[in-house]
DNA sequence: TAACTTCTTGAGACTCAATCTCAATAGAGG
DNA sequence: CCTCTATTGAGATTGAGTCTCAAGAAGTTA
């Protein structure tokens, strides 16, 4: 399984073992595209009999992280949400205010801008955060 | 002095009474353009032999936020900073990541594309976060 | 000004995500 | 299969922020 190898390589670049429970975490994450926090996470686990501890899903989380195969996510509600990041183009979110809707999004030209920005006050950018918070205008949203 | 009337009159429109714990709170924030966490404001207070409990703080830039006398910041590190808004025009801000350095920019073009962006994608913004995170080229910096 | 009502305050208890501790357990290489 | 070292899990701990509730202060009435 290809998730098996992409593991098993950054825990050997990492110099940590290769265990159950950290292939467990690591599938989980990669069973869907949501944006989700460690508790959720956690849970799903849990519900299918692979019983790994809140410690271990959090530490097996910041290694996945540091070594770029998930993203963290930080909303300002208190508590991050992973996403799988494994060939996933760059992108960043808008949140409906209303719903908690996460909607991805990706404009060169910001990108750019915010690089040139960056240079201008003399700055050399490792990372962003981008986000755009609002109301959605979907339908079987509440407020609408 | 107008930063009193200031206040009164959002306490008035909240149906808040006017207090000398509020009114300190509000001059401290008021006393400098830092970026400052909750508990510096406290302990800034407690120096000049105001005091003024940690919850009346909170409790405090709470009503000032929802007014917004004062911006909330969110840089990821698990507490809040918060700046003096009143007349000063919006930016967002670059962090250098060696020395915590926090810099303050505003691109209009930015402004509008990400506008853009939400208007395409069926979404009616209400605020947003733009952070850089980075390395400054500073000669005192650190890592550098 | 006293009497009364309602809001605010402060001290400390509490919450909640996340991290840490440490004894028990499990990989990896000989 | 043995030794060495990393990992795990249960529960304690941390730390920012919130909540509780009795005491104190502000506003109102007469």
């Amino acid at each position: 399984m290809h998730n098996t190898d992409t593991l098993k390589r950054i825990l050997h670049k990492e110099n940590l073992r290769y265990t159950q429970q950290r292939q467990e975490v690591w599938d989980e994450i990669c069973s869907t595209n949501e944006h989700r926090d460690a508790e959720d996470i956690y849970n799903s686990l849990r519900k299918r009999q692979t019983n790994v501890s809140r410690a271990t899903v959090y530490r097996t989380i910041d290694v996945l992280v540091k070594n770029n195969l998930v993203r963290r996510l930080d909303l300002g509600d208190g508590r991050s949400r992973f996403e799988n990041k494994m060939g996933i183009a760059h992108h960043d979110h808008i949140v409906c205010l209303d719903c908690r809707k996460i909607v991805e999004f990706m404009n060169e030209e910001i990108e750019e801008m915010q690089e040139q920005v960056a240079k201008e006050m003399g700055f050399e950018i490792v990372r962003h955060v981008h986000q755009l918070f609002g109301h959605c205008l979907d339908e079987k949203c509440p407020n609408k």
